[in-house]
DNA sequence: CCAAAAGTGTTTAAAATACACCCATGC
DNA sequence: GCATGGGTGTATTTTAAACACTTTTGG
């Protein structure tokens, strides 16, 4: 552990303590939240993780359910804190339940560092947790970490670091999800600004589904179930013929969400 | 309540008032689980229920998950006990969350009738339930209701009474994530004998999916994708053209729920 | 021998795929 | 002026949908 860290435990201490001696008045036993937060950014899927200060390992962002919240209600609270933004895009997707995922070994074993004794906490109890999938504008977000990690930044997928208990196969089921979504509901109006190019869109349905699409079939396969309405202006600054803004056309696109689109290109 | 209600209570009473007082040292908090089985009989797609006693209304078998136990295994115990049948076929669809899901106005009213008085209970608090979707042979199943219900019987679909709580709503989620299912996985070698004919395989599809689809184009696509073997027997006794048995190719079955199969028909 | 339901094949329409040429821009 | 990448159209293959005739069986 570097010099600073335990300095800097102190400043959070209170609340820590507080959590981890108190918090099972305020939040339910057994359950927490799990977020996977996609992001789209220079052409490649990303994942916003935080840095879990107790077990010097990178986690996904979760928490707990307030006791008389709904869980949809707590993943939302979550998301607003970590990423800054209210009304984002989710839906839950897994529930991991394994009665190996504890950590009351890491948890306790931080609560010495820090300097408190407690046999028992309800921290150290059981979780399962339920898997959220978010799907953000990455220009947009700004990550912020909560008190239980030293850092919130983005992940590339492709280059995701070793994560905390089973988190690792969280986000792999969050992402396999995505995929399968992607098959049957439009999905680019979360990840991507408000306006957007074609080469943009099918960069991120490449970089989801994880392989190489025909730009002509796409665009005609996109354009032809309307949910795009093309913009009267084109890109500046490329290097080559300037591509065509595009937005969604709200009213189709939630239309095409419900009915489902049948994606496989 | 009829005259005899309340004798009966008496049989089960001491089960019965040591779950709800001492339930909490064997299980977790918060959690249960409820499992929709769907079972297909005399072209019908049916659904076991349970009536419980303590609400006098029918409801999803359910349970609770053991305070080791991972969360599929107590759902496939719950299984087990309701239907005599290991290895079913199950998966996760959707957990119910809303805070006010409660029965707790139910379940003191239900203790005091039983002439136990208590005021706090672990069975009063607020539960998620995690809901499971199971495909059984129907003619393998034996329904046994629990120590909380006096009846344990299937409905169809079609016919299904009011329920406790959100039981109805997760019922219809669970038969939305069915009709899903049949698009992408093969299903019939969960919910079908052994061997059947094609005219029954049909019937399956268009009961879940609840539409009528052409015979012929039917039998060509479910043979091409070859997970089907037809057996050198046809069906006795019936008053016209004699179909012929098939059974499912395992193997192949196996490969075409990984890869998934696009069925739209 | 006829009604009822199953087996099989063909024709047509729609969708996915593959592929080619022209256009605009910055260097 | 040319390399880069975007815009658009067409021909081909594959897949889905619609449809008709023949076969078997019990009554």
């Amino acid at each position: 552990m570097c010099p600073g860290t335990l300095l800097l435990y102190m400043n959070f201490d209170k609340e820590i303590i507080e959590h981890y001696l108190k918090g099972h008045e305020k939040y339910l036993r057994h359950i927490s939240v799990d977020c996977i937060i996609f992001g789209f950014h220079n052409n490649e899927l990303k994942v916003l993780l935080l840095y879990a200060r107790y077990a010097q390992l990178w986690a996904l962002p979760g928490g707990f359910i307030k006791k008389e919240e709904h869980m949809d209600e707590a993943a939302k609270r979550i998301l607003k804190e970590r990423t800054g933004l209210n009304e984002i895009y989710m839906q839950q997707f897994h529930v991991f339940s394994a009665p190996e995922r504890s950590t009351k070994k890491i948890n306790s074993q931080f609560l010495k560092n820090v300097g408190v004794k407690a046999k028992e906490s309800w921290m150290f109890e059981r979780f399962i947790t339920v898997g959220y999938s978010a799907l953000v504008d990455f220009s947009k977000v700004e990550p912020v970490a909560d008190v239980f990690s030293s850092a919130c930044e983005w992940f590339n997928i492709h280059d995701i670091p070793d994560m905390l208990l089973d988190h690792g196969d969280i986000l792999n089921k969050a992402l396999e999800n995505l995929q399968l979504q992607l098959n049957y509901h439009p999905v680019g109006y979360n990840l991507l600004p408000e306006k957007f190019t074609m080469p943009e869109l099918q960069k991120l349905y490449e970089t989801i589904l994880d392989k190489k699409l025909d730009r002509r079939n796409f665009q005609r396969k996109i354009v032809g179930n309307g949910i795009l309405k093309r913009l009267n202006e084109t890109k500046k600054g490329v290097a080559h013929k300037a591509p065509y803004y595009y937005k969604f056309d709200l009213r189709k696109y939630q239309k095409a969400l419900k009915g489902g689109m049948g994606f496989e290109l």
